[in-house]
DNA sequence: ATCCTCAACGAAAACGTTTTCGTGTTAACA
DNA sequence: TGTTAACACGAAAACGTTTTCGTTGAGGAT
């Protein structure tokens, strides 16, 4: 920091870039280019330790940037090269043991790989869904992983996804997806997982085994019932619809616990020789053997019972519940592998791949 | 669409535009002017309803623009605006019920005032801490919101979230704070909160209170931890040092769960007179709420029980657990109100506010 | 002295906006 | 007829990069 002939230059940089003696503004290659007497190109390629550069002037750029801590703009960047490296997801609700896990396995590969992760909640609102990825889409993001909101599957209206699409800009979506649309997915097997879970009642003696699940519209309630259905079916059991109970979304909010247990303790009234029961999600798990234990039955010697889920609390219920495991963080990320895969691929694939993970049963103290 | 004159420029146009008739890439301000022969300028004026366009012109842009969807590019606005009009929030983990409401906070407010929110993890380490920080303070965001990483607590640098604010990027911190950064905080009152619940369990009767906390680096412990001694200080209670159990942080994961049960055994066996604890969060007040049935005693007979935190365990433990609630999506929402009002000031205001959340008792079973 | 090569650097375009400041045309006015 | 004002529009800069394509000047070969 020697030199004369830059004094000038070198006042008047200092006046308007630091205000004061101890804040430093971040440092532009055109500051450093005009400080330095050097053209901005000349400052790119030093940095880059371009070989068109001579020895000297490399060492003399390299210096002056690490001193005042030069970092690219991230946004002149992404302008430049019409990347943004960053994943947009939109969930549903983040205040949620399986979409937090999701997201975790999704920002643990995002980050390996250089990718940052920035998050729209739709909080089940079609509306809501389709303005987040409109403020995304616009050169924000260059790909969304997603999980669809029950609003939109319920009006069957998935034309901003598509958009998107056609736009060029793909999309993974993860556990809750549809048909109609044409891009990579990420699906837990849930047919399977309630197959195995009810035949492991069946298995464990259960005769009555009854089914609380959602309404069909949510895509997942509906496999998980079909599971149930098929199980059943295996083993020569008939159904019996006195034995299902689809609950209305509107209990499944936390603020009417009483609504869901007064219902299912409907059930168990309704259907006294009931010894098994199969829920598609802890909530209602954990509803159940409330009532059961209410009702004077014992866990697991009255009435077993198994979840499906990856959540908390499962695991410190009491008795703790045996669930159908879901490996939400795996799904995460390899929701996030298709899609950086795909952005980065040569040329695009027309060919979308639909990941199904295989769900686990975790025995605990619900069953025997 | 029926002019002549530019059926060669609209040629031209839709060959590399349309790849395929489904294929609809991002419009911009340069296409739309090359196809309806104007400047660059008239059409952004136009769009903007500028009154220097003539009427016609400007219905001709809109329509046109309208008809391929245009939306202006975030990261050019980004650019030229020199702000992103997005928050990063850097937590230490999200599967957690604390943080996700927090964040479900953020976003609620930020997306109302027009803002994105973009996540990093800490993981409760520095080293990612500061990566993750660095990432996204090179342009990509306006602002951080974040809450400190065990790791950096315990080793006392803090020398990443200074230099971010001396390059003229604001922080807003909340939950674990810590008096070295000047910066706008929000946090609970842990040590009120916490008094009042010791202060409950001790107008409940109980004569012999533990406390089970954390070691004394994560600040939120610390606090808690002084709210119990200054509730037995005003009742004349003399501390006792065996009433007292500090986790270390290894068994804090959910994956130590024996052996955070067999600590707390401990604590039971060695103090039978035990009536009343207080536990800094959930997991403890869970296993505390374990042990001591095991050890024959019934809770809130035998011992009452009351835990600091917002979760979702203690709503459905059994019996359902007395908590000091932290309001954690108002922490979020506050914070985000901090950020952006200090983003969209005038001048800059030198003078630092610190929010505290006041807490809430939430009476459930585990009391009398 | 001429030609060529190479080393070392700069100018400019490009990414997609917004905005300031012209500039040319027309109509009104003296 | 000459001056002016309003109107409608375009050129260009700016935001911060990277990269292509010159353009120097020096030195070696002929």
């Amino acid at each position: 920091m020697k030199s004369d002939n830059r004094s000038c230059y070198y006042d008047i940089f200092m006046q308007d870039f630091l205000k004061k003696d101890t804040m430093k503004r971040k440092v532009t290659l055109k500051q450093i280019a005009k400080e330095l007497d050097v053209s901005i190109s000349t400052v790119s390629k030093a940095l880059r330790n371009s070989k068109e550069i001579s020895e000297d002037t490399c060492n003399k750029v390299q210096a002056f940037a690490k001193l005042y801590n030069y970092r690219p703009n991230n946004i002149a960047l992404s302008l430049k090269n019409r990347k943004t490296k960053t994943i947009g997801i939109i969930i549903p609700e983040i205040v949620h043991h399986f979409f937090s896990k999701v997201i975790r396995g999704i920002e643990l590969v995002a980050n390996k790989r250089g990718y940052n992760v920035i998050v729209g909640l739709s909080n089940e609102s079609f509306a809501k869904e389709v303005i987040n990825m409109e403020m995304l889409a616009n050169g924000s993001i260059d790909g969304f992983i997603l999980s669809i909101s029950k609003e939109t599957l319920l009006q069957q209206d998935y034309h901003h996804f598509n958009e998107t699409i056609n736009q060029g800009m793909p999309i993974v979506m993860f556990d809750r997806v549809v048909n109609e649309v044409n891009c990579d997915k990420v699906i837990v097997d849930d047919l399977q997982g309630s197959k195995n879970a009810v035949k492991k009642l069946i298995a464990n003696g259960c005769k009555n085994i009854a089914l609380i699940t959602t309404k069909d519209y949510v895509s997942v309630g509906r496999l998980r019932t079909q599971g149930y259905l098929e199980a059943l079916e295996e083993h020569k059991i008939e159904p019996q619809s006195n034995l299902i109970l689809k609950i209305v979304e509107e209990l499944d909010s936390e603020d009417h616990l009483e609504d869901l247990e007064t219902e299912i303790e409907g059930l168990f009234k309704g259907n006294s020789k009931i010894d098994g029961v199969f829920t598609v999600n802890e909530l209602y798990a954990l509803s159940a053997m409330k009532v059961a234990r209410k009702l004077g039955k014992q866990i697991p010697d009255d009435v077993q019972i198994i979840g499906f889920t990856d959540g908390v609390l499962s695991k410190h219920a009491t008795p703790s519940l045996t669930t159908v495991r879901q490996h939400a963080q795996q799904m995460g990320e390899k929701a996030a592998e298709l899609l950086i895969n795909r952005l980065e691929a040569e040329e695009d694939d027309e060919h979308y791949k639909t990941v199904v993970i295989e769900t686990k049963i975790i025995e605990r103290n619900s069953t025997k």
